[in-house]
DNA sequence: CGCAGACTACTAACGTCTTAGTAGTTCTTT
DNA sequence: AAAGAACTACTAAGACGTTAGTAGTCTGCG
């Protein structure tokens, strides 16, 4: 029952940016419900979290391993960067037909970004036009 | 039956895509239908595209009115600009924690833009610092 | 050993998306 | 006026997302 990849929806997105957020280590379903409704006021079944991980699973987006004790112990196989990439890439072949520079333009020309942010960017431009001149 | 409007998917969008491609002038189902199945192997139904234009009327993104003949005359009551932001700004929540930079770094570095486009990135935020400067 | 707790696997129910059919109404054409 | 075409409103059904319950199994403690 494998699942086709593409995109997180919002609850698995919730789950993985903990397991993304606890580094390398494998986690329990416990350990993910349990960060995941710190502080919550309404925190979700352990079960719920334990179906969203199996999802996940299908997904391919974790492995897991038999872990600590009976749990089962999850490790990510793909990365917060690998998704994101997907993601980003999905939204820019839905709204621009798969063009990144318009959504460029609109993010840096609807001040979502603080000066300071824009001078950095114009400095990341640069060393990347740079780079690609020492490739050629 | 109102629908809270967020995001649109993927259907929604190939319909809202026609709509704001053709301009300002209303559209029919009819109209809509047409240029979505135009030279596509799996056209969609006519009601298909009737109950889509439906929910997107739920969901405040089109506007009917009483149009030419018995049919409904659908303009936009978003733009393309408005949706844009609103789901941009939903995958920058969700992704990055509501912080645009990332992203921009992120779309800068995969090399998903040209040349070109950097270089008229980096006048864009020129143009942006200026104008900044100017505020203050 | 026997029980309580922890854990998994399975199932369920409701909402929304996608896709389309049906029934009913109006317009046009003969 | 009857018939057919065009159009809408309503309904439906399957897939997936969200949320959680239940049943069954293992394990550690008294």
């Amino acid at each position: 029952m494998t699942r086709k990849t593409r995109v997180l929806t919002n609850l698995e997105l919730a789950v993985m940016n903990v397991v993304w957020g606890a580094g390398p280590e494998p986690m329990t379903v416990r350990d993910v419900a349990e960060r995941l409704n710190a502080g919550s006021e309404r925190p979700l079944a352990y079960t719920t979290v334990q179906t969203m991980m199996r999802i996940l699973k299908e997904k391919g987006v974790l492995r897991s391993r038999p872990g600590p004790g009976r749990a089962h112990a999850f490790t990510t196989r793909l990365s917060r960067d690998d998704m994101t990439s997907t993601m980003v890439g999905d939204l820019v072949d839905r709204l621009f037909d798969g063009r990144a520079q318009p959504l460029l333009a609109r993010l840096i020309d609807h001040d979502s970004v603080t000066r300071d942010e824009l001078q950095r960017l114009k400095h990341l431009i640069q060393t990347q036009l740079d780079d690609e001149e020492d490739v050629r």
